[in-house]
DNA sequence: AAAACAGGCAACCGCGGAAGG
DNA sequence: ACCTTCCGCGGTTGCCTGTTT
């Protein structure tokens, strides 16, 4: 996004702080204040750099704009996927979540979160929401044909283990452990924890083949029906599933 | 061409915890 | 023990921009 000026309109308030946004000129005198005094002591700044903005305002600017060490650009797969894991575990705990991220800031992944991953998890209202997301389906069956070849190889750990009688009753433990993977996300948990109850039904006899590998490929399939797309922007997660399942 | 809508993101706000007096 | 100040965090706002109708 480019230059936000003009966007908030600039108010002076009783105390004399500024607020809107910041000005190239302003940005200097920041830059220039951390440079000879560290972070920190944020109250100070306005006196000491001569800038009319209260200690929050010159934080926030520092920590999520100016810093140097802050990575541009798109988030990538690879973040994104972390994102998501991290997400699962932590629930809105932005700024723990940044930590694993260099470069990136909690306001940026929480902004990301919210614009990529939120509105997904509503179900559509209206028609034209509906509309929009049956197009949005159809551009990215091609893609879940691809990311399916990819599950197959991950489903194949899985029915490595239930072809193994040895294993056997290890796969219910597998999939607990792919169950609390997602400890804040009930639907998933339910997913995973359905394919545990059906083996439970299905385990008449301690013959493994009792087993179907259908049971598993429906439970997957549920989760993606869950996530809509999820398959198509989480390659790499399941890829972590997968080490889950291996491990 | 223009209006309506949705996405994206910088910045603000309120709250709570830590530190210091 | 209490009060004040500072800092950090998560939630929210509001404008710009691109897309759709």
């Amino acid at each position: 996004m480019g230059s936000h000026v003009g966007c908030w309109s600039i108010i002076e308030e009783e105390a004399g702080w500024r607020k809107g946004p910041w000005t190239a000129e302003e940005d200097r005198l920041l830059i220039e204040y951390v440079r000879m005094h560290g972070e920190g002591r944020w109250n100070s700044v306005s006196r000491l750099a001569g800038l009319k903005r209260n200690g929050k305002s010159c934080r926030l600017r520092w920590v999520n704009y100016l810093r140097p060490d802050l990575k541009r650009g798109q988030i990538t797969p690879q973040e994104e996927s972390i994102i998501i894991e991290l997400h699962a575990r932590w629930g809105n705990r932005w700024s723990t979540i940044a930590r694993s991220l260099p470069g990136r800031t909690d306001n940026e992944i929480k902004n990301y979160w919210r614009t990529h991953f939120k509105k997904k998890a509503k179900s559509p209202i209206n028609v034209s929401e509906k509309a929009k997301n049956r197009l949005l389906r159809r551009q990215q069956f091609q893609q879940q044909q691809k990311q399916q070849q990819q599950l197959q190889l991950d489903m194949k750990g899985i029915v490595a283990l239930l072809e193994d009688s040895n294993n056997h009753y290890e796969v219910p433990s597998t999939l607990c452990s792919m169950a609390n993977f997602y400890p804040n996300n009930a639907e998933e948990q339910g997913c995973f924890y359905s394919m545990i109850s059906t083996i439970d039904n299905n385990d008449n006899s301690s013959a493994p083949e009792a087993l179907n590998e259908e049971i598993l490929w429906d439970g997957l399939w549920n989760l993606d029906d869950f996530h809509g797309n999820f398959s198509a922007t989480n390659t790499t997660s399941k890829a972590n599933l997968h080490n889950l399942v291996v491990s």
